[in-house]
Parts: C-alpha cells; structure tokens; sequence
DNA sequence: GGTAATCATTGATCTGGATCAGAAGATTCC
DNA sequence: GGAATCTTCTGATCCAGATCAATGATTACC
C-alpha cells in the first residue's frame, strides 16, 4: 500500500514514510518499534492534497478510513434541519479525524479542508488488525478515542456555561496548546478559520466574535493582524477562562 | 472474579452472570459466542448498590475500569472554575461509564448516582486484553466509543444552535429513545433528575425548563405529574427538533 | 409524624448577545 | 485589472432566556 512506487498519489520524498515524518512522534505510533513502525507504514496510503473548499469526506459517505492530518486544516461540519452547517471540530496536523464513523459504519459528519492540506489515510479494518498485533498501538488508539470524548465534554462545558469573553478566549488558548504540542509558537499563529467559522463553532454571532477579537486588542490581551494572532498576555488569558487546576479537590466538597 | 461466592458483594441470584443478565443484548456482548460470554463473565465484578447521591467515582481518581450501569441512573459532571456543577451525561441502564479515563489514565469527571443505582464493574485492562481474543468484543468496544463521540457532537450541535424548546424537546425525545432500545415504554417514564439537572445538562436555567414543560403540557404535546413524563404527541414534538432524515443531501449542496 | 430542606412553578424585570444595517477591506475569478 | 463576492468591523435595536422574588409542593430526616 505504501505508494512510494504509485505516481498518481502524491508523495513527498521526504516524508513518504512514516519513520521520516515529522508527525511521527505526535501521530499513532508512539514508541512503536521500528518493525511496528514498518507494518503500521505499509497500510497507510498519502493522499493527494485537497484544495480549500473540497471534501475529505460527507455526511452519509460509507465509513471506511481514519484520517491523520499531516499539513494543513480541516473542519467537520453537521447540517442542521434548516440547512445551515453546525461546525463540530477544527483538525490540525497529526490529529486524527472520521472516528466517529466507526460506529452506524457512515461518517455521521463532513469534512471539508480549510486550506492547502494533505492527510494519510489509514483504512479501518487494516488498522484494526494491527492493534491486534501490536499492543501499544491497540493501547494508543483507545486512548487517541477517549481523548476526543473527554475533549468533547469540555466543548459541551464550554458551550453550556461560558460567556462570549470565555468562549473565545478558550478557543484561542485550546489552538495555542495545540501549536505548541506539535512544536510551533504558542503566542503567534495564524486562524486558518474565518471569523464566521470560529462563531459557528463556539455557538456566537459573527459580530459577537469581533467584537470581542476587538476588545481583547483593546485592553492588550492580544494583538490582531487580520488571521494573524499574538498571544500577549497568557496569565491574563488564563485568568479569564478560569484554568482550575483544582478541579478534583472542589469536586470532592 | 464471579461473585457467586463472594458474599460481602451485591448479587442477585438471577443476574449474577452475564449469560442471565437481562441486559445481555445491550451490553458489550453482542452476539458473542456462549464461550467468549463466559470469558466476559470472568473478569466483571458486580458491586453493591449504589444510594442516591453516592459517587461512582471522582474527578481526579485513578481510572482503572469502565462500568456499565445494570439499573438506576448516573450523572457524569464537571466542576468549574467558580465551584459549579456541569453535567456532562447521563447514563441509563446498559450504557457504559468512564471511557473517558483512559487517555489520562485518572477519571476527567465525577459520576453520581441519581437513584438507588447497581453496576457492573469491568476492570479496563482485563477488558483490553480480553479484546484481543475476541474480535467481535473488540470491535464492539471500539463501536461504543465511537457512538460516544457522535453523540457528543450532536449534543453540542444541540448546545450551539438550539433554543429552549428545541433542547428540551429534544432530550425528552433521547431518553424516550433509549427507554424504547432497552424494551421499555417509549411514551411514559419517569425522570431520575431534577429540573435543575436537566436545565444544567442543556445549559438552561431551571425557570426555563419548567416554563417550556409547562407550556408543552398546555399545548398537548407531552403531559407531566411531577416526575413522571407521557408524551401525546410524537409527530410534532419530532417537528420541532426538525428531525432532518436527508441530512446527507443538504449536505451534498 | 412533624419540621426542615430541597424542588417546582409562576410572575416581573433585566441583559448579553442576536439581529439588522451599512461601510470598508480582502479574495476570487474571469 | 476590475467586477463580483466574501469577510471583517462597527453602530443601533431587539428579544430569548437569565435573574430576582415569592409561593406552593415534595422529599428527607430526626
């Protein structure tokens, strides 16, 4: 499957492999043996980029492959019964995206590419098989999969208690971390989403979303350049969405 | 692990194994062979009854097992930073608790009984090794996690976009739901949680949840004694949640 | 079985963020 | 390169649902 020897798919020479990704020690085999590391490359096929715009995947497509960003951002998206789309997830590199479609066997969500980006696609079944082979990728897969629900209930604490002021500036903290983990700067990075998208997917108002862009500027917690963003003020930030490290010794009252 | 002989643990004569459980098609055990039920059956533990109000676990505990509620109910709930309480989930009998442990190997929320409320405990490396020996338990397993995490989105699709009615009709419509699943009547149950509770799960104050009940039950669409639900009208309370069975070609616009 | 505590309901008022409207910037695409 | 289409920003207005307040109805607990 490894398409060093397929022209048709994209292929960057460098990183055709997964042992010369630079994702490597973000992406699935973490601490895998190189023997595993092989046999985890061998089913793993490189797509061709997708342009801004196109789909990874739709709504109701039959479920047969994860996904790992490898450069790039994508969006999973619902439609709701008007019609309009309700944005789920933002995915950045060497995140994995269309677990959710393990389950009823279709992708229950879209995915769509936010910008210039190319993923590996990793067919389910194949990977299945693996786990049972390998031991730690079995391992890190249940925990790559309770991750995104323990994630996902913190979007749901978001969405159900936070302020506009909160929302955002969890959002903007959340990508932070995120670039950092994979070796980018914390404080200065590009939104790769539009404002319209950060609203939709926060439960805000386009407007509400700028206007607290702007008022963070305001009072210097950020600077702005359009979708360039600087982090100036981390404790402030922090402050402001309420980072309880505490959370266990409150919960045992 | 079976507790038949093990008198300091709960264990009613006839659930005492997993082959008599009355949740067996529910459970993690479908259509698994009488030999792999009885391995299953090896490894679970059944506690005593938990009282109203006692924890399952708390934010910040060890994760060691899963646990799959056998009757009563649970609330799943986060602490935040001012003190309060958001509820993240609530599990009714043959749904599975604390998935959301294993990435970090502690429990990210706090589960509480609602009700006098029995489990069976399923300690998660047994349950992980025991995978690999059975495909189909394995495959199953790796089915409700992902279920979880569809779920979760719909759930903050419905954070996001709904208003009051909508959010209530629609978690009316889920228990039901799975009232139904488990053989139970679909139009007539009764609620294990506070009004409060439900507000706070939907991020809603607790006024607004018994104003849109009450003005459900003036509009003859569900009728209410205290806890106790019966809904009157499925067609149009499935109205006013838009339920969209074309969502997928909305989506190929 | 009686008192305290919690829970549910209803009404009155207030407000954060939605919606409407318009005016600049950016991008896209012939 | 310029018209058309998005995107962002800002101001004015409005409203769904929060908050405050008060009174019954349940439930829990000595």
């Amino acid at each position: 499957m490894s398409m060093a020897h397929t022209p048709s798919r994209f292929n960057s020479p460098l990183t055709s492999h997964c042992q010369n990704c630079s994702l490597s020690a973000l992406c699935l085999p973490i601490a895998l043996a190189d023997e595993d590391i092989n046999k985890l490359d061998q089913i793993i096929e490189r797509k061709k980029p997708l342009k801004k715009g196109e789909f990874l995947f739709r709504q109701g497509d039959t479920f047969n492959s994860v996904y790992a960003v490898r450069s790039g951002t994508l969006k999973t998206f619902n439609i709701t019964s008007y019609g309009e789309e309700q944005i789920t997830g933002f995915y950045c590199p060497s995140e994995l995206v269309g677990l959710s479609g393990i389950d009823s066997n279709k992708y229950p969500v879209s995915a769509k590419a936010l910008e210039t980006t190319t993923v590996c696609e990793i067919p389910f079944t194949h990977l299945e098989d693996l786990s049972v082979q390998i031991p730690s990728l079995r391992h890190q897969l249940f925990r790559i999969m309770s991750r995104k629900i323990s994630d996902d209930q913190q979007m749901m604490v978001l969405l159900g208690k936070k302020n506009a002021d909160e929302k955002v500036a969890s959002f903007l903290l959340n990508l932070s971390n995120r670039f950092k983990i994979r070796g980018y700067s914390a404080s200065s990075f590009r939104l790769s989403m539009s404002r319209g998208e950060i609203g939709n997917y926060l439960g805000l108002a386009v407007e509400t979303v700028s206007r607290v862009i702007t008022r963070f500027q305001k009072s210097e917690l950020i600077h702005v350049d359009g979708k360039e963003i600087e982090i100036l003020n981390f404790p402030e930030m922090q402050k402001l969405i309420g980072v309880a490290s505490d959370c266990g010794k409150i919960a045992r009252i």
